[in-house]
DNA sequence: CTACTGACTGATC
DNA sequence: TGATCAGCCAGTA
């Protein structure tokens, strides 16, 4: 089942070191997935709070919160925002991150040559 | 098996 | 910067 893979999503993400942040691509690839960013969402969707999960460290390539935004409590604007803030990272005017700087690199994700 | 939807991505306008 | 289009895979109806 894809189970496995959503423990190995997490345990990536729970790799994801405090003030930083990954995209879900970057996820996907790294637990073997490197066309699945949909599925590596699903992942993160499905992650039990009980797991410790920092699944606000997780957002899309376009340093944007993702969620679709579309049932946030009533109350709550950006909660995911709020964390990662909270974790340093900073967010511009527009509400995205400073990918350049706080995007997480991994020893085994090799991410220079300018793309 | 086909169709639709979904925490996405990259390119183009 | 922001919106739109098409491509990708998986789960569910």
């Amino acid at each position: 089942m894809a189970a496995e893979l959503y423990e190995r999503v997490w345990a990536v993400v729970k790799r994801i070191p405090r003030g930083k942040v990954a995209t879900y691509g970057q996820i996907a690839a790294l637990v073997g997935m490197p066309r699945h960013a949909r599925q590596a969402g699903y992942a993160l969707a499905a992650t039990p709070e009980n797991r410790k999960i920092p699944w606000h460290r997780v957002i899309n390539a376009q340093g944007k919160i993702s969620l679709r935004l579309k049932r946030w409590e009533s109350g709550s604007d950006d909660l995911q925002r709020i964390l990662l803030e909270a974790e340093g990272v900073l967010f511009d005017s527009t509400g995205k991150v400073d990918l350049k700087r706080f995007r997480w690199q991994p020893e085994s994700a090799p991410e220079k040559s300018k793309r």
